[in-house]
RNA sequence: GCGAAGGUGGCGGAAUUGGCAGACGCGCUGGCCUUAGGAGCCAGUGCCCUCGCGGCGUGCGGGUUCGAGUCCCGCCCUUCGCACCA
């Protein structure tokens, strides 16, 4: 049967298997056209992707197309995905991520880039050591046997890396190096310890960062932590907030991560002031508002304040002991509440207004935050929301300092709320009348003046706590000697391995018999070991760096390489770590390029954060969440109740979750990637669908037994197109093919719309199979469509690609093909058609030649031509006209 | 409360630079094929009507423009982040 026949008979496949093959083919037909009947067909002229997937699965990784050349960058491309945590096992929502990048990286090898794509696991930490204790395993254990099975589900989604340089902080040969990045910045001063009241979780029996008391409660699980002083290491993250800030500028970053982590830092600018207390102590306050000093009428002290002590006098002391006690006392999340009413007790000193003189009692008070600024206010009740609720419940005065412009002068009697407004300074002693826009500076200039303040910054950002007093993470490198004091362990003693225990359940190193017994490095006495390991965020903000020299034994990266490599070209990953992991990763590249390691200062160029995957959850008023097959007819398998239905993003505590295994054992993974880059932008969350896989799956076909059918055209080598010969049909599909290649690349280089680059490969599709069924297709056009539609899906779904390019005749894996490109010659096109609008409505569409398509007054002319248009102008006059060359044409009558 | 993102057919979404709204897919309707259909193929599918060379239509109300999903002003709703940060 010859090309052209076969070509007419794709419209009819059914007739066309009716009419000239065995019932054998008729079968595995049906079979191909039916994923769930299964079955392996000795001849395949139909699509089958269990049988194609598993000849693919190998080559990839032994053509070598997946491991960089990283001696010789070239043309680098440096591609990361987040990394995860082996968790049990990873779901299709999971999948996404991996995926794009997967595609990503396939289109930048196949453009010829030299790509480095690797993965590793972020091992340590909570997470894991609580799955392990639930199982009674060793975390190691758990997490090995969760690595190889990720790796697994990774060959069977054809997702492939340059494993060769493949990395878990588990390790010693890894963490070794974590340890190592401690004590340099220890010797620059950037880590140090101090005694803290730090939040204790007492479910998960350790300290935890401001960072993961989320909504008053711990991130992990869920309970309210309580206050505990402990010693702690810090990393001295807070010197570099500026830098941090302002290093976002130029990074292309989504806007809304930036500005999360702008929030997270927190700046504010303002003012220090000392006011002085009849004593002789002085009280430093920070505040953003100096203009309003003169307003300032009471002190507060958060309960933890220093100086609290010696400014309560005795008659108070039992009242200020009782409060301070009931704060200490109070989680995080009662004080967190920001509703409730003010409370406070008077310490019974007072302190001297130093403009105005005034004199101002001196208040404890828990809505003043030890943590931030100097842990003291002035309370301005006119001009601010909380002071006004503190005086009023308190009965404090309250004085009005600022007017807002264009306002009538407010009286203090009146307020019913602090008026927070910028305005002109009234009352203000020799400053009165400065109006809003100066009113800061001059008021910091008189307190410069008077020697009582400076402007300052003051931070939301705090210093990053790192102390862990759990077994699962890297022991951190620090001997205490009671002759030498704390001592870095030297680096060629690296590194501190976690003890090698049976796995008993909830401890830390501290509980380990004989592990903090050592002998000072210093010396060479009796010493102990610190107990703690590092917070797992420590582990990966540095991981990025360790892939330039995954197997470097003698340092932690090659600062060469990691110069020629990073920062990343485009980093991956989900939302979830837009602030701490982003934040720490970028402060520790930072630190290492101020010690001399980097010569950049950012480690992550482009950041795209892919949108979670949901799916349909139930729930069950008795039993909680069901799992799909429990929810028969919307209500509970087990009690019989209705079912509350709605999205979630796939979680296994939600029994919503899709495990990647049932799609690819029915459709195969070409279809399941393909469906979930086509299901919506991968920015944004998307809702996964039975339906929607079925669509994808029947694309798979269609282009399938397209290409089959075109296979002894393209084996024949027709030769390569020649413009000029084609028709009118085949320049359309030409024209096509060429604006696909673009849509494709642009796509992949730039904004990753992946959803509408599969929407024009579906579009290709078609039009090839259109122009196929024509009597006399071009059989070189044929050849160049089908080859480069096949090259186009590769990253995409890179099996099916992959098959149908050795069947044309391939000999090298698809990913050693050149990505094809745009001959600007398809692009031109002769004849185009305008639309043509009177009045703003839509009257004709104007066929024109090209030539006619960019000259104005062709195109009025040939505007005014048009029968159609004429009609719409009888008995009416042209008042204007406007003819945009290439797009369209607009006439205004009366 | 503050900040950000979003609101387009029955559904997911497209329209990338102010220029033919609804690409592509799902679903639905009709037809073909079939012993059968939770398979495949073909066609149709924004809404309305008086069925036309018609009217309306991108959360709501205004505005700019020859022309607005897109820009401006004012609202409403949803989601996310932060939230006593002085």
């Amino acid at each position: 049967m010859g090309p052209i026949s076969r070509l007419r008979n794709r419209a009819h496949p059914t007739h066309l298997l009716r009419d000239g093959r065995s019932d054998g083919h008729e079968q595995s037909a049906r079979r191909g056209a039916d994923p769930g009947r299964g079955g392996v067909a000795a001849v395949s002229e139909v699509y089958e992707p269990r049988v194609i997937e598993e000849r693919w699965r190998n080559v990839w990784r032994a053509s070598g197309a997946f491991s960089a050349d990283v001696e010789r960058p070239g043309k680098k491309f440096y591609y990361l995905n987040m990394f995860p945590y082996p968790s049990g096992y990873l779901h299709v929502g999971h999948g996404r991520n991996y995926v794009i990048g997967d595609s990503v990286s396939r289109f930048h090898i196949m453009r010829g880039y030299n790509v480095l794509n690797p993965m590793g696991w972020d091992a340590f930490g909570l997470p894991a050591e609580n799955a392990a204790i639930e199982r009674g395993m060793h975390p190691r254990e758990w997490t090995m046997k969760n690595i190889s099975h990720a790796k697994e589900q990774f060959r069977a989604w054809g997702i492939e890396y340059d494993w060769d340089r493949e990395v878990a902080t588990c390790e010693p040969d890894y963490y070794r190096w974590t340890q190592w990045l401690f004590l340099r910045l220890y010797q620059h001063g950037l880590a140090y310890k101090k005694r803290a009241s730090v939040n204790y979780c007492p479910d998960c029996e350790t300290v935890l960062a401001n960072e993961q008391v989320v909504g008053g409660v711990c991130e992990r699980c869920g309970a309210a932590p309580v206050p505990r002083n402990l010693d702690q290491w810090f990393f001295r993250i807070t010197d570099y907030a500026d830098r941090l800030l302002e290093g976002l500028a130029d990074l292309r970053w989504p806007e809304h991560v930036k500005k999360m982590q702008e929030n997270w830092i927190g700046r504010s600018e303002g003012a220090e002031i000392t006011f002085e207390v009849g004593s002789g102590h002085e009280i430093v306050v920070f505040t953003t508002r100096p203009d309003t000093i003169w307003g300032a009428t009471f002190m507060v002290l958060a309960p933890e304040h220093p100086l609290v002590d010696e400014l309560t006098t005795p008659d108070r002391r039992e009242e200020v002991e009782s409060y301070r006690a009931a704060a200490a006392r109070a989680s995080e999340i009662e004080r967190a509440a920001t509703d409730r009413e003010k409370t406070g007790v008077f310490t019974g000193s007072y302190a001297r207004n130093p403009v105005s003189g005034a004199e101002m009692p001196v208040w404890i008070a828990d809505y003043v935050l030890t943590t931030y600024g100097t842990g003291a206010i002035m309370a301005v009740p006119a001009h601010d929301q909380r002071d006004f609720e503190f005086a009023r419940a308190f009965g404090l005065p309250v004085r009005v300092v600022i007017r807002p412009e264009g306002e009538p002068e407010i009286s203090a009697d009146d307020l019913t709320e602090a008026v927070p407004a910028l305005g002109v300074m009234v009352d203000s002693g020799p400053l009165t009348g400065t109006p809003a826009h100066m009113a800061m500076g001059h008021t910091i200039a008189h307190l410069e003046e008077k020697g009582v303040g400076r402007a300052a910054v003051a931070y939301r950002l705090r210093d990053w706590l790192i102390s862990r007093q759990r077994y699962w993470g890297a022991p951190i490198p620090i001997v205490y000697c009671d002759r030498c004091g704390t001592v870095p362990v030297p680096e060629e003693d690296l590194p501190v391995l976690l003890p090698d225990v049976a796995y008993i359940g909830k401890m830390g190193l501290a509980d380990i018999p004989g592990y903090a017994d050592t002998d000072c490095p210093s010396c060479g006495g009796s010493a102990r070991r610190d107990t703690d390991t590092m917070d797992t965020f420590v582990d990966s903000s540095w991981y990025f760096l360790r892939f330039v020299s995954a197997r470097d034994g003698s340092q932690a990266f090659d600062p060469d390489r990691a110069n020629a490599w990073l920062p990343v070209d485009l980093y991956v990953g989900g939302v979830e770590h837009a602030i701490l992991h982003l934040l720490y990763a970028r402060f520790v590249t930072k630190a290492l390029h101020d010690l001399g390691y980097l010569a950049f200062e950012e480690p992550f160029e482009r950041l795209f954060s892919q949108g979670m995957v949901c799916h349909t959850a139930y729930r069950c008023p008795q039993h909680g969440w069901v799992y799909p097959k429990e929810a028969e007819g919307g209500r509970c398998s087990q009690c019989g109740a209705e079912l509350e239905t709605a999205y979630f993003s796939m979680s296994k505590s939600k029994r919503n979750v899709i495990d990647p295994s049932e799609i690819i054992d029915r459709y195969g993974a070409d279809t399941e990637r393909l469906y979930t880059l086509f299901m919506g932008p991968p920015d944004r969350d998307i809702e996964w669908t039975e339906e929607g896989i079925r669509g994808a799956w029947r694309f798979l076909n269609r282009l399938w037994q397209l290409v089959v059918a075109q296979l002894p055209c393209v084996r024949s080598a027709p030769g390569p197109v020649v413009q000029a010969e084609l028709d009118t049909e085949g320049r359309a599909l030409r024209h096509k093919l060429h604006a696909t290649i673009r849509k494709l690349t642009e796509e992949f280089e730039g904004r990753l719309g992946l959803n509408t680059a599969v929407a024009a490969l579906m579009e290709l599709t078609s039009e090839i199979s259109e122009y196929c069924a024509r009597p006399e297709p071009d059989l070189r056009l044929v050849a160049e469509a089908t080859r480069n539609l096949v090259l186009l899906i590769a990253p995409v779904t890179p099996f099916l690609a992959e098959e149908l390019w050795h069947r044309m005749g391939g000999s090298e894996t698809v990913l050693r093909c050149p990505w094809p490109g745009v001959d600007p010659e398809a692009l031109e096109v002769s004849e185009i058609e305008l639309p043509v609008q009177i009045n703003g409505k839509l009257r004709a569409r104007l066929r024109v030649s090209a030539s006619a398509a960019s000259d104005p007054a062709a195109l009025e002319r040939a505007a005014l031509d048009d029968a159609n248009v004429r009609g719409h102008l009888e008995g009416k006059s042209v008042v204007k006209l406007i003819a945009v060359p290439g797009k369209m044409i607009s006439i205004v009558v009366k």
